[in-house]
DNA sequence: CATCATACCCAGAACTTCTAGGCACAGGAA
DNA sequence: TTCCTGTGCCTAGAAGTTCTGGGTATGATG
């Protein structure tokens, strides 16, 4: 069961900050990374992973350089930089705050 | 600490009518009674708020009708329907799971 | 050599929420 | 009375993210 699309909002930037903190990958990798270590319950549209991806470099975020992929092929590798790391610590628990407030008034104590 | 606002992207509509399945309430009783069981954690805008329960009232989720505030003041009270309880019970469940999922990834284990 | 999976990209649409206002009125204070 | 505050509803436009639905290119495989 694919997630809903919609809770997405604003956690996708974090999911793939994540996703960079375990190592250097590029965007499609991060995209399956993802799929995969969820069962196939996140599943990240290329619509909406590469203008992430853009913007958090503009950001300062992540940094990315062209190389070469597992498979042999060109790719953009993107990875995790200090600010990155700073701003996922600051997203995560905001995360883990609001969605505990959420959770508080939806989900039966 | 208010939460993050992008997080409120999707359940807003689903912690609306929550707040409706205890009973009907108007539109500024929602934000206020919101506000109140998170500590304030909670805020939401009137300007997020009022289109919110217009689309829902569209979609068949609420009915609303005028009548008099507890401070009697005209007031429009807005109650859940059948449809919109449904619904509500669809879309915890759908946070239930995504939420879960984003905290898999997220969140220390 | 045809096909598939890999890998990247974009324009425009769709949608939600926020910003920043406005209007109206009840009740109490000055 | 007049003023002010809190209550209560509403809207237009902006801002922002994600999705839809395309497109390009290439290595590997049959």
């Amino acid at each position: 069961m694919p997630i809903s699309t919609e809770l997405l909002h604003g956690t996708l930037d974090a999911l793939i900050l994540k996703t960079l903190s375990w190592g250097p990958r590029h965007g499609y990798a991060i995209a399956r990374w993802l799929e995969e270590t969820t069962g196939d319950a996140l599943q990240i549209e290329e619509g909406s992973l590469y203008p992430a991806l853009y913007r958090m470099e503009r950001k300062g975020w992540i940094e990315a350089e062209w190389g070469v992929s597992e498979s042999n092929r060109k790719a953009k590798i993107h990875r995790l930089t200090r600010k990155g790391r700073a701003h996922l610590k600051a997203e995560t628990a905001r995360w883990a705050h609001s969605s505990a407030v959420v959770s508080s008034v939806l989900l039966p104590t």
